[in-house]
DNA sequence: TCTGGGGTCCTAGGACCC
DNA sequence: TCTGGGGTCCTAGGACCC
């Protein structure tokens, strides 16, 4: 059996466990500082009971309930409760998965009594954090993870096979992990509207219409798909930043400022994970040219940011859009891995010399202490 | 004036090698 | 020089998730 925790609200959790003004309010966690230009990461329990969740635009949320708290997002706060309770699972001593910031798989075997083993987390989690977990269990991921979601907050369910049924048949199909907007238009029209209906259909029915996906479905409502957990966290396969400008721009000098500040941001981030990487891509979204993304696979790999800001520069003057309207990009960086070579060359010595000691500076005195001076302008054209 | 930011996985076609 | 098959890596884009 696979027990799935996903934690309730986690991100609004946190900011009510550590400031109890917040406790039993309506509150919002928002994507950026400013609480009028965001959108919901996280709403309460208190505001989802009024309509707010998450992906509204926080302009919408006020609208629905003007007294609304609001709190930026501080990632550093989410990331270190989360690396606590994947600590306080390995202690089960059972094969655990951390599946994403708020969710985490445990396979128990055959134990007799998980719920005894669902309760006792739960508990754990509440005792430590002071937040809550709902607990799902079933053959395998997908099932324990949709079983999870049925009695939310705060609850523990599990599917059997007496049960699998009649479960199935309450859930709407669109709630299944997997399918999305694209998919469900597909099922609908193929009046599949319940998992139940997404049950009974053949393999190969589901593979014509779905293709892999549809396969992959087919296994997993059975519980004969064999994927196994892996007993730790997995290494990130890519790190990337992202910015959405408050209007479209032409301004090479302000997309090349904008560019140069992500790979310092992607560099940052490479740095203090120890990692290099070969592969940069470069994401631009604009009104006339919609969504456009290239990537470039070099042979050296690189954490240092100006390095990763003049290739990013080469793969837009190579194949990027000539001068429409730049609305928000993206850099990010993947083909990672362990740093764990000696600079051959002096320059290249140096220059890792510089970039450390800049990392240190900024770690002791502050993040914004020693930067590269176009970031300052960059800034002052947001 | 509606539109954030961080990711993963899959696919299909092309380049290139043996 | 052409034909065939197998395999890997790279690229661009789509779908999906939190």
């Amino acid at each position: 059996m696979i027990l799935h925790v996903d934690m309730d609200a986690f991100f609004a959790s946190i900011e009510q466990a550590i400031n109890p003004r917040l406790k039993g309010k309506p509150l919002i966690v928002g994507s950026r500082q400013s609480r009028f230009h965001t959108v919901v990461c996280a709403a309460s329990y208190e505001a989802k009971r009024l309509g707010i969740g998450s992906g509204m635009s926080s302009q919408e949320a006020f609208s629905l309930c003007p007294g609304l708290e609001f709190v930026p997002a501080d990632q550093s706060k989410y990331i270190w409760t989360s690396e606590e309770i994947f600590k306080l699972l390995q202690d089960y001593g059972f094969p655990l998965n951390y599946a994403s910031i708020d969710e985490f798989q445990l396979d128990i075997g055959d134990v007799p009594e998980p719920q005894k083993i669902a309760l006792d987390i739960q508990q754990a989690i509440q005792r430590n954090f002071n937040i809550t977990a709902s607990i799902g269990i079933a053959k395998n991921w997908l099932l324990s993870k949709l079983a999870s979601k049925l009695n939310k907050p705060n609850g523990i369910a599990m599917i059997t096979d007496d049960n699998l049924e009649t479960v199935l048949a309450a859930v709407p199909v669109r709630k299944l992990c997997g399918v999305g907007a694209s998919t469900e238009v597909v099922l609908q029209c193929l009046g599949i509207k319940t998992c139940l209906d997404l049950y009974r259909q053949s393999g190969q029915f589901l593979h014509e219409h779905l293709g892999q996906h549809g396969l992959d479905f087919y296994a997993s409502l059975r519980a004969t798909d064999k994927i196994e957990l892996q007993d730790q966290a997995e290494k990130p396969k890519s790190v990337g930043h992202s910015y959405t400008f408050p209007r479209a721009s032409q301004n090479t000098g302000f997309i090349h400022a904008w560019i140069r500040l992500l790979s310092e941001m992607v560099a940052l981030r490479l740095r203090e994970k120890n990692l290099v990487a070969r592969t940069v891509h470069l994401w631009l979204n604009g009104p006339q040219i919609g969504n456009f993304s290239a990537q470039k696979t070099y042979a050296e790999s690189t954490d240092d940011g100006q390095i990763i800001y003049q290739k990013t520069l080469k793969i837009l003057a190579r194949s990027g859009p000539k001068t429409p309207k730049i609305r928000a990009m993206g850099v990010t960086c993947s083909g990672l891995v362990e740093q764990a070579y000696q600079p051959l060359f002096l320059e290249q010595k140096r220059r890792e010399a510089l970039v450390k000691s800049l990392d240190q500076i900024n770690t002791r005195f502050g993040e914004d202490t020693i930067y590269p001076a176009v970031i300052t302008l960059t800034r002052k054209l947001i």
